[in-house]
DNA sequence: AACACTCGCAACCGCGCACAA
DNA sequence: ATTGTGCGCGGTTGCGAGTGT
C-alpha cells in the first residue's frame, strides 16, 4: 500500500503521533469502535491506546478503515454523473456527496472533483490557446472567451463521424434515465482525442433527447431522485439537445475558469452560475434528500457485534 | 537512464458548530 | 451568558507512482 512508502514526516509533536498509520494502529482503532462505536475519538488518547489526536482517528477511521469502503476502487461512470449532479446543486458540500454514493468518502468525492477540475482546465488550455490571450480586464473580452469555449466543445463533438460501437462503446446506466425515456445513440466523436474526458462525460455524448423528452430529464426517477433542474436559457441559441449537456458543461468550464483566476466572467452575463442554482435548488434538494438513500452506516450505526462478522483488516501494506 | 512534470490520494489544518458544564 | 470540549467539514499539503522527454 502507498501509505506504508510515504516518507511524511512523522515527528513526534511531545507525544503527538503523526503522519501515516501503522497497521498496529489501525488495530487499535479498530477495537476502539468494536466497543464503543464510532466515536468518543479523543478518548482513544486519553486512554493511551493510540497517540493520535481524536481528529486523526476519526479521519482514519471514516477514510479508511470503516467498512464497505471503495478503497482503490476507481469513480465508475455512475459514481461520475452523480458527483457532477450533485456539486452542480449543492456546491463543494463534499460530505453531503458523498452520503449519495455507497462506499464513498468525503475525502473521495473532493479528490475526485479537484482531479476532474485539473484535468478539465488542462484541457481547456490545451484546446483554445488564444484565451490566454484575451484582455483580463475586459468584461466585453471575456464573455465571447466563455463563448468561445461553447463552440470549442461543440465543434470537437460534432465535427467528427467515427463509428459508433466498438471503441466507443461506454454504456452509461444512469438511474435518472427512466425506461420509458426515448434514447437515441447518436454517432461518436472519437473521444479517444479527449483522454482527460471522464467516462462520465464521453457518455454524455450518447445520448440525444428528443424535444418531448427534455422536460424530463431532470426528474426524479428511480431509487435516487435528484431535484429538477430549472430549464435556464442561455443567452443565444441552443440545439435542445445540447441544453442539458451545455448546462453541465457551463459548471464545468465556469469553475475552470475561476481555476484558472482569470475570469471574472461577469456572472450577470451567465445565468447558468452556480450561484444562480444555489437557494433554491438546495431546498429543492433539501426536501428530495428525504427519499433519497444516503449511505447511513454512521448515522444509523449498527450493533457492536456487527463487528463479528467483519474479516479482520488487513494491514495497509497488505493493501494493494 | 535520468530528470522533470503530473496525478492521485492520504493526512493534516483551521474554522465553525453543537452541546454540556 | 460564557467557556471548554468534541466533532465534522472543506481546503490544503506533501508524498509516491506514473508518465513524458
Amino acid at each position: 500500500m502507498v501509505v506504508e512508502g510515504k516518507r511524511r514526516m512523522a515527528h513526534h509533536n511531545g507525544e503527538l503521533k503523526k503522519g501515516p498509520w501503522k497497521a498496529e494502529e489501525d488495530e487499535v482503532l479498530v477495537n476502539h469502535v468494536k466497543r464503543f462505536g464510532p466515536r468518543d475519538w479523543s478518548s482513544i488518547r486519553s486512554k493511551g491506546l493510540l497517540q493520535r489526536t481524536g481528529k486523526s482517528c476519526r479521519l482514519r477511521w471514516v477514510n479508511k478503515l470503516r467498512p464497505n469502503l471503495k478503497n482503490g476502487v476507481k469513480f465508475s461512470a455512475e459514481e461520475e454523473r452523480t458527483v457532477i449532479e450533485l456539486q452542480a446543486q449543492f456546491g463543494n458540500k463534499w460530505a453531503k456527496i458523498a452520503t449519495y454514493l455507497s462506499g464513498r468518502t468525503d475525502n473521495d468525492v473532493k479528490n475526485f472533483w479537484s482531479s476532474r477540475q485539473k484535468r478539465l482546465a488542462r484541457i481547456l488550455q490545451t484546446s483554445a490557446p488564444s484565451s490566454s490571450n484575451s484582455p483580463k480586464n475586459s468584461k466585453e473580452a471575456k464573455a465571447p472567451a466563455f463563448h468561445d469555449v461553447r463552440s470549442l466543445e461543440a465543434s470537437k463533438f460534432s465535427s467528427s463521424t467515427e463509428e459508433e460501437s466498438g471503441t466507443n462503446s461506454q454504456s452509461c446506466s444512469s438511474p435518472h434515465i427512466g425506461d420509458s425515456e426515448m434514447i437515441k445513440m447518436v454517432p461518436l466523436p472519437d473521444l479517444g482525442q479527449y483522454p482527460g474526458l471522464l467516462a462520465y462525460e464521453h457518455s454524455l455524448f450518447q445520448f440525444n433527447y428528443t424535444p418531448s423528452d427534455k422536460n424530463t430529464l431532470m426528474e426524479p426517477q428511480s431509487h435516487l431522485s435528484f431535484p429538477s433542474i430549472p430549464q435556464l436559457q442561455p443567452d443565444f441559441p441552443l440545439p435542445l439537445e445540447s441544453q442539458d449537456f451545455i448546462t453541465r458543461l457551463d459548471h464545468t468550464f465556469l469553475d475552470v475558469f475561476e481555476l484558472a483566476g482569470g475570469s471574472a466572467l461577469g456572472t450577470a452575463q451567465l445565468p447558468m452560475a452556480p450561484s444562480f442554482l444555489g437557494p433554491e435548488i438546495a431546498k429543492n434538494g433539501e426536501t428530495s434528500c428525504a427519499v433519497m438513500t444516503p449511505n447511513s452506516f454512521i448515522d444509523d450505526f449498527p450493533p457492536i457485534d456487527m463487528f463479528d462478522d467483519i474479516e479482520p483488516l488487513p494491514s495497509p501494506s497488505e493493501w494493494s
